[in-house]
DNA sequence: ATCTTTGCAAACTTTTTGCACCAAT
DNA sequence: ATTGGTGCAAAAAGTTTGCAAAGAT
């Protein structure tokens, strides 16, 4: 099975940082090589909670922090308030649809010219992966409302 | 005075919508012309209560509400919670630097050639101008920590 | 044994809402 | 005179924090 064995490398790194390996850990990061890469902290808490009730949103968000700080998950804000949280070996787009909501993935390769373009033109560092790309979908771009784009 | 002449085109905006004019919606739109276009609700709100001490919070956000109703106004996501807010004449996108919090503007033509492929491979409609780019400034990226991304 | 991590409850921040009053048309 | 808009206070929604108890090393 490849997601065990993700989990288990995953939980490689995190005792190389010297950080302990609990049952909250090992769940959250379970969930996260499981549950793709949209999930939010409620979202997770429900998965995580399935065979842990008591493992509480609190530590879920604490996990996470953790987690970011040794680049091991990454959050992106996907407009509406909550945030969604991934694997950082998940590498790819959000491109989410303001109409219906829906979540396209997309490849990191889609950004890079655009990403060449801000470093030369502002030194800016683009994080790819980092922000959701708001748009329409296809379907909700064709329908009633049009894109107010120029 | 240019900003006057863009605050009674958008009043004119407003009223053609059916919407009344009110001191709270002058009060905000113009404090939108004037305040550039990163401003938070409570930044609007400082600005518009030093003149008009009890327009409530409450009021900004309806306002803003019913603004972005008519497409006079678009807000933004930072990244952080906070919305920050902008005439939708105002065609930019941002810049966010996640460490130092900076923002940058650029025009929004620096992204035409992504919205060109995301429509192309995707059907998707970027909404430039409503979305913020993470990432990190020229200074703080040639700081200590480098930029984690491929 | 030590020092991290967790559970819980409570605080916090940002935004939304119900309701009675006020004001623009 | 109507009906839409506003002020206030209180509720949501999402996330963070203090503290004492539990767990990993």
């Amino acid at each position: 099975m490849e997601s065990e064995a993700r989990l288990e490398e995953t939980l490689g790194l995190v005792r190389g940082r010297g950080f302990r390996i609990t049952t909250a850990r090992r769940a959250v990061l379970q969930a996260l090589v499981l549950g793709g890469s949209h999930m939010t902290a409620e979202d997770l808490a429900a998965m995580v909670q399935k065979s842990h009730p008591d493992i509480h949103l609190s530590t879920i968000y604490r996990t996470l922090e953790s987690m970011e700080e040794i680049d091991i998950v990454d959050h992106v804000h996907l407009g509406h308030g909550r945030a969604v949280y991934h694997l950082t070996t998940d590498t790819h787009q959000h491109l989410v649809c303001e109409v219906c909501g829906s979540v396209l993935e997309t490849p990191s390769r889609t950004f890079e010219q655009l990403a060449i373009d801000l470093r030369s033109a502002y030194g800016f560092e683009l994080r790819t992966h980092h922000f959701a790309v708001l748009g329409r979908c296809k379907i909700c771009s064709t329908g009633a409302t049009p894109p107010a784009n120029p």
